[in-house]
DNA sequence: TGCGATAATGTCACAACTGACATATCATGC
DNA sequence: GCATGATATGTCAGTTGTGACATTATCGCA
């Protein structure tokens, strides 16, 4: 088929209507919050197999405890590049960002 | 041992040194940085696959094209959260997310 | 050569995120 | 009962990220 029409009208910014466009950014959003879950949830399940309390965390991340308590509860107002500083000061490699990424379960049956 | 009394030092959130606390911070932020430079990666790659231009995908995020340029160039300007949700809105799983982090090679010999 | 589309780079006003602080809740041990 | 340590929640001033815009640089094509 010609492609060349649709490629001018997509590159113009249109792609078939800007309701569905909308609801491909919610989807994204969704699960943007999704991920964060998982990030968070893989934070304090690598601080608690440490035994550090929040506040020895946020130290080390230069931050502090409150910001350190939003960032497990996957707070709002809390950024995806926080949380995965968090994670990587805790040790956590990419390998084990990406596995965290995945999903909460390691290998449930 | 007895590890309370280190257990109260770092809650106090002294960790054995402030130079090692700022050489784990750094060396998150190197680890960072090369974790978004693979999801920029995976980004363009994701976009020349679908034909589309910066322009397109930047109405899709509702961004701009200078933005999505400077997303695919890995600028220290843009969050870990724009990268994702760009990914996101170009179809990406979770699961391609966690798989752009471990490097980006599908499989190479 | 000039034209249209695409992408890169710099700037800026505005919005979002941040650390810090105060305070509150919730355990444990005395 | 009430300390003490850990965590949660709310607020705010200062920093960082953002979209938009202008400008420039390529590239392909007639």
């Amino acid at each position: 088929m010609d492609t060349r029409k649709q490629r001018r009208l997509e590159n113009a910014g249109w792609r078939l209507g800007i309701a569905a466009d909308f609801l491909g950014l919610t989807e994204a959003e969704a699960a943007l919050v999704e991920l964060k879950v998982r990030l968070s949830e893989a934070l304090r399940a690598r601080r608690l197999a440490r035994g550090i309390s929040q506040a020895s965390l946020a130290k080390q991340l230069r931050s502090s405890q409150s910001r350190v308590a939003k960032m497990e509860a996957a707070d709002p107002t809390v950024s995806l590049d926080l949380l995965l500083r968090g994670l990587l000061v805790m040790g956590a490699k990419p390998s084990d960002v990406a596995k965290a990424l995945h999903g909460p379960k390691k290998a449930a049956a």
